[in-house]
DNA sequence: TGAACATTTGAACAACTGTTCATATGTTCA
DNA sequence: TGAACATATGAACAGTTGTTCAAATGTTCA
């Protein structure tokens, strides 16, 4: 059987023309494993929470924990997670170190979600 | 200690518009973790393909796995998911049933999503 | 230098998630 | 009706994730 061809639903005349259409348009492997993971880190409130002040301003590791009501570490912890993912930057000032945004599409991707989440709804 | 009052940092002079700033922004902790529950769904690379597959056509559940390369009831789980966050519906031909995305937002929450990930490398 | 503050980090733990396997449901057709 | 096919579902399992706690690092200033 050659690469490419699919047997299933006891029919084949569909699967030809969509498996050409499917793997011309598909990402590779990474892409959509990277995809995946950034959206992961969307997929956690406290993130999305951090996300939302950030939105306002620049804000250090300590404001943060205060206004969402948590621990400075989980705060800290999460902070990583979306620094590495380049979604937020740090500059530290003395004793403080402070976050911001570090891209333009955690708006527009974060503003989409919520029309879905709210067009939903009744 | 009144509510919306922070301490932290050794500052006060911040957080007064900082807080008031935010709060008047953020959306309620129900919006919050719905969103957080929709970002949870593309967080996932089958999930993601599954979507990329329907971005070209309406497709049953036995093509699906075909094309992935997994098995059926792994789709069919991941299609429940799908479904019920209303990204995706069902109709029922015979004995098959073929999935087609139910939402616009889709296509543009994920072009951003390759946009973040493809701009970001070297 | 040393005390005080802000942040980071690592280990540990419970909670959650995706796949597999076996089985059930639903549909067609002889 | 019953056999064959397509899909859905539930339980179980390994792997992952977010928070907590304790401890380390980094910075300022007396």
């Amino acid at each position: 059987m050659a690469i490419g061809d699919v047997e299933c639903c006891d029919e084949t005349y569909v699967h030809e023309d969509l498996l050409k259409k499917v793997r011309g348009k598909m990402p590779d492997e990474d892409e959509l494993y990277d995809l995946a993971e950034l959206f992961k880190i969307f997929g956690d409130s406290t993130r999305i929470r951090i996300l939302f002040v950030l939105f306002e301003a620049e804000v250090c590791v300590c404001d943060l924990a205060g206004i969402l009501g948590m621990t400075q570490s989980a705060i800290s912890h999460q902070l990583k997670i979306l620094k590495a993912s380049k979604l937020v930057k740090a500059r530290r000032d003395g004793k403080q170190v402070f976050y911001s945004l570090d891209d333009d599409h955690v708006r527009s991707i974060i503003r989409q979600g919520r029309e879905h989440v709210l067009e939903r709804e009744p």
